[in-house]
DNA sequence: TTGTGTTTCGAAAACGTTTTCGTGTTGAAA
DNA sequence: TTTCAACACGAAAACGTTTTCGAAACACAA
């Protein structure tokens, strides 16, 4: 006994709404069971081929789809990876979700984005919240915040329940997973010879405070290519900058109280501020100070001179990042425990605010 | 009779991990049924003082949390919002973001974010991808391959499945449903207009093809501004980019044939790069030739001289792009069918590539 | 007719919750 | 002692799947 008309939910057909369709109502219109419903949809040979085409066919006219949730409850993985972020507003970390959604999509993975606002307790907050089923893995820069505080408990609780956590560019030793990173050290030292080869001796650092590891390594790397070429460290050609807003005087101070030849700065905001303020001081890039900056961003590419950068391929990074995590998630819960660190190469690019 | 260890899986707990403790492994140790642990945890009245502490107790120590796809399922809602904006590189959707995911978080809701990168394939299959229960509504900014084609099934499609969608930006008549812009045409009008007082009158407009919404509006309201200053509009001055990649001829072109006084740019980069070839014909910015540009973005605020600009609030249009769509969500389903498309105000932020 | 094997299907468990409803126990009032 | 609330708890359904297992139904050979 075959029924004509289907109704599935009046009210909802008035307002010409087809609301989603279950394997349950399929079943009940098709007098048949729910198993035979879902086996023939899944072309079961339990099944014959008059009922699952009758099946398909249905399923088709009323746009079946599996609903997600319930796949997810009975598979216990969502196909979904979590991308904690300090900000998003800065270009390089847009890049990395980019890397992070093509590679991810790619494999079925959709991505949540999560930011912390450098702030640590915004970082637990939403790893505790979402750890609870939500999502598979994460992928994560730290905050300033936790960097300050050394405080990690929410990522080895995380890792201990036995979700994957990929950690890139801002890490840290004290937890162990998978991480992807460039190498700070080296890249800054390179930098900074580049500038030492082109016969420039009074070398300007414009770093972040210490507690923000990229901002310490590449600081160190500085003081390495000095070292290594017998240049003194002088303290006084090193600005570390604490907070983000209102930096600006520091810089003009700096640049006005030294007869500096290049400035070489951990980020791509201090180089172009450095940049303009130079020019308000009457110095011509390259001409009278060279600058470099570190993060290849839209500002040092269009900046007017454009600045010669340490790029750090963020589409790359979060590409690397994303293949990791899920690499691990489908590794069949192996558990190979060998946690890796990748290092992605940065690249000089050579622009207008260094001499030839 | 209680049990005094508990072992949730042995191979775990030699792992050290605490694997997720549901309420049916706390209801087995403590001898109770799942009912009354799940009553429990709410602090229901219906169960005694006693057991309630011990439950709560038990859980705490074992640092119980709900599944959260299992709520999802039981409350057929997931507390989940997806943006679809075509690329994230762009200052502009980078701030939108922004603005959603504050506002998403405020009101307890995640931010899934997919990437059309201009294409209208990547769009729909997201789209039918996600509105399987996946997530609660959409917020989205169209992709220039769906405006081209103007083909927006998978937006009615989702719309009428009783999914609620918010557009931004790039938008469509031909779509019922919540909105979020800003006035195009009028600040377009404005941002002319304010270079015809500075008695500038040979503008020439960059702009994109006509099937980009905006770029067409933008276009519209340079017109509007020429013609009711009675100012003859010709065409040689208006350059319509197609693609996103290697325009810089054309724009050289564009100056080299013409004396041109100003520059209207539909957004950042063409302003950006007009600035640089100008400079590199030897023009002077603000002197000979005022530029301005369309979305306050960092470019514009980074470059030298800083480019003049029709600021779009990012932040602010996806905070509130993240209200409405949560409000309608959170509406007891009344359907008020009443879509509202709300109207960011620009503002036109006076930098140093126009004379004052 | 009996036995064996194949085909086709359904019941039920499972994933982890919440909630409704029913029921047994207790205490106090009649 | 009986009766009736109040109290404390459990069974089961529900959300939407997939999958295992068992069982009808049938065909065919002996």
């Amino acid at each position: 006994m075959k029924k004509k008309y289907i109704f599935i939910d009046k009210s909802l057909v008035n307002k010409k709404m087809k609301r989603k369709v279950t394997l349950k109502q399929i079943a009940k219109e098709l007098d048949v069971s729910i198993s035979t419903v879902s086996k023939s949809l899944r072309n079961s040979l339990e099944i014959s081929e008059d009922t699952r085409q009758k099946v398909q066919a249905f399923a088709k006219l009323y746009n079946y789809k599996p609903n997600n949730i319930a796949l997810s409850l009975k598979n216990k993985k969502t196909k979904t990876i979590c991308i904690i972020i300090p900000e998003i507003i800065h270009h390089f970390f847009a890049t990395v979700i980019s890397g992070v959604e093509h590679v991810a999509n790619e494999n079925g993975y959709n991505v949540l984005v999560c930011l912390s606002d450098e702030s640590f307790d915004k970082e637990v907050i939403n790893m505790e919240m979402l750890a609870s089923g939500s999502i598979d893995g994460f992928i994560m820069s730290l905050s300033k915040e936790t960097q300050q505080k050394k405080d990690f408990h929410h990522i080895t609780e995380v890792i201990n329940q036995g979700m994957p956590v990929v950690m890139f560019d801002r890490v840290t030793n004290e937890i162990l997973c998978d991480k992807i990173i460039i190498d700070d050290v080296h890249a800054a030292y390179n930098a900074t010879q580049f500038l030492i080869d082109k016969g420039l001796k009074k070398i300007a650092l414009i770093t972040t405070v210490d507690y923000v590891s990229v901002g310490k390594l590449r600081t160190d790397g500085y003081k390495k290519a000095l070292k290594s070429n017998d240049i003194d460290i002088n303290e006084n050609l090193i600005l570390k900058i604490e907070d983000t807003e209102d930096f600006d005087h520091y810089i003009e101070e700096l640049l006005q109280n030294n007869d500096i030849e290049a400035i070489f700065a951990v980020n791509e905001l201090f180089a172009v501020t450095a940049l303009k303020i130079a020019n308000k001081l009457g110095k011509n890039i390259p001409e009278d100070i060279s600058i470099i900056g570190f993060t290849d961003g839209i500002i040092s590419k269009y900046s007017t001179p454009s600045i010669t950068t340490v790029s750090q391929n963020g589409i790359k990074m979060g590409g690397k990042a994303a293949k990791m995590l899920i690499d691990r998630l489908e590794s069949e819960d192996e558990e190979e425990e060998q946690y890796k660190t990748e290092v992605i190469e940065t690249e000089l690019v050579e622009r207008e605010s260094t001499k030839n």
